[in-house]
DNA sequence: CTGTATCCTTAGGGATACTG
DNA sequence: CAGTATCCCTAAGGATACAG
């Protein structure tokens, strides 16, 4: 069986995320949408990391033309604007959560373990319930394709 | 069982990576150390994003400092610089290799698929395969903790 | 070959004021 | 509240020369 070598990355497939991915707004944005369920400006512009207001639309706009994500009226509420993450997004969850697991084992500055490291900790199980739950929660909120 | 509510990411796990992993240099770096095998000042250089050896010099003492790599004298050729992940790198791979999958799902510019695309597509399995015997290449060159 | 150092230009991005 | 626009400064980083 045909399996990868390592003189064979030509089309390397990071390539392509470091764009995104690497980006150190962009992805505090996308965890913003995907892990604590923001959607609105106001709410974005509120996270701790204090992005400013130009840079948020700059980083807005990019990944909506990524197609990471959706700008729509809010549909409880007229002339209100959401973003909401597309099945690309969406898709990036595993990636995300790996990412999780990881910065729960060295980052020093976690100094009282939040939940998720907590319940990790205690059950790895217990972490993939959580993301089959989290999964299900943001497919039921994606649109289009 | 308490498990990860959306309120509930004061000591978010993201933030710390954002820093490491939200910088595309460095990204790129950790890519060419963990799937490329490259260990030499002279193989970053040769990546074909062409990083300019300013940017080069400062990402490598990045990493060092953050703890993903080492720095050493090659051991099988002395006066020879040799840069070698750490486990805290390498604790990365499972990360890397969702967001592979994912770009290999949505890169446009994968024009000829790649081996990885190609067998992850014809048979998952075989990208566990291939998973499991990268870690083990890479526990091997471990020295330290 | 493995870096360092310097120059210099551009882009990133914070602060803030402004608009619908 | 959801942005847009402007100002302005710093840092990122490309090119290149130099050093061990």
């Amino acid at each position: 069986m045909s399996r990868p070598t390592q003189n064979d990355w030509s089309g390397c497939p990071t390539r392509y995320a470091a764009g995104i991915i690497g980006d150190k707004w962009c992805f505090l944005l996308m965890r913003d949408i995907l892990l604590h369920g923001k959607r609105t400006y106001g709410e974005f512009a509120s996270s701790p990391e204090g992005i400013s207001t130009n840079i948020l639309a700059n980083r807005l706009a990019t990944l909506e033309a990524a197609g990471m994500l959706t700008r729509e009226i809010d549909p409880r509420k007229g002339s209100r604007v959401c973003y909401f993450p597309t099945r690309k997004l969406r898709d990036l969850l595993p990636a995300l959560l790996g990412i999780m697991v990881w910065s729960t084992k060295y980052d020093p500055q976690t100094e009282a373990p939040a939940s998720f490291a907590a319940s990790h900790q205690k059950d790895p199980l217990a972490t993939v319930a959580w993301y089959e739950a989290e999964i299900d929660r943001i497919d039921a909120e994606i649109v289009g394709t």
